[in-house]
DNA sequence: GACAGTGAGACGGAAAGTGTCTTACTGTCT
DNA sequence: AGACAGTAAGACACTTTCCGTCTCACTGTC
């Protein structure tokens, strides 16, 4: 083989993401795919069984992974809970906001966008998010209450993304800190260990 | 009925860009642009009958002539023919260069989008480019003599955006001016009535 | 030479899209 | 009131596309 055992599987991702981006997830064929990825409709169900469901909730887990490995470069360096929180939070927004992909995505397939980040997805951005996240928090808060946390503020970022308030902006530092302090933090001031 | 006979087929056509645009020619059908533009099926086949290729010819012409329009603004007020011919040409090209609409196509379906500046739909260009431009250029030559110039500067239009040069930018009035006193003027200058 | 990975493409069934037609509804005009 | 034009809804038959599976031939590697 030419390069790595992933490579292939990386590059059908890829054709699917591409495509997703140009004729939305509804549009999109497997030969598209196949076609965009240099790779034969054989090829693609080895790789892939299950067809379209599989590869996109093959693509939905790498696009996740991706954000969350981008969110934790930002949030390196974090002195206290209140600052890692903070900076999490902030990234995390302007992350989503900025997403190019997702824009796309929920302009042309506003339903299934949604679900991806509500109903449907949720579960599964809140698996991730507690892979990537709990470690980080877990040097300030019992193991159970890193989860409990990651998960509340995962939820609320997503909320506040999707629905912008007056009162607050998870985008703005200032904004994000007086929230966490006011909200969050109080709560779990019981079990922290610093 | 409720506004201008014409309403309706606007609204189709309208509904009928959106759709280009959000799925690309070959991945829209019938029904989207029907449900996009709020109108059944039925009525649909009764204003372009013959269907997608009727319709999207109407949606070209469409286009073409809003095109045209902006154009003929932007030229409004030229001096001398010089002076027409280079601010027709400058303005066609950040035209074409801005378009948004043209840019998507042009990603994702290149092959027919050329076609459409090319082979297939430089004869309907042509037209509606003489049906504009040819008044604006008749005082300054005969008739025929008009048509050939308008004819011989959008090919050189379409050819420069295509395939930029290093030596000319039509999109530039100094570099415009040059290639115009060049190459063009001299050749209609026995004809130039002024 | 065995073998794993692949591309090409055939295949039948399922789904979507097309173009035409009929029916019923809703206003407008006389 | 009744005729009428324009329309939505959707049934219909036909065509095209898409899907998932399968076979076969090719190509490197061991």
């Amino acid at each position: 083989m030419p390069s790595p055992q992933t490579s292939v599987e990386m590059r059908v991702i890829a054709a699917a993401k591409t495509c997703c981006e140009r004729w939305g997830i509804e549009k999109v064929t497997i030969d598209d795919i196949a076609c965009e990825a240099g790779v034969s409709r054989a090829t693609l169900y080895r790789l892939f069984p299950g067809g379209k469901d599989v590869l996109f909730e093959a693509l939905r887990v790498s696009e996740l992974e991706d954000f969350f490995v981008r969110l934790t470069a930002q949030v390196a360096g974090a002195v206290d809970l209140e600052d890692l929180l903070v900076r999490a939070v902030v990234a995390a927004t302007h992350e989503l906001r900025d997403d190019q992909h997702l824009a796309i995505m929920m302009a042309s397939e506003p339903g299934d966008t949604l679900a991806q980040l509500t109903v449907e997805g949720l579960p599964r951005i809140m698996r991730v998010a507690t892979i990537f996240l709990v470690p980080m928090v877990d040097p300030y808060l019992p193991r159970r209450e890193s989860a409990r946390l990651v998960e509340l503020l995962s939820r609320l970022v997503i909320s506040y993304f999707l629905a912008p308030s007056d009162h607050v902006d998870l985008g703005d530092a200032d904004s994000a800190r007086l929230f966490i302090g006011t909200f969050i933090l109080p709560a779990f001031m019981a079990s922290i260990t610093d």
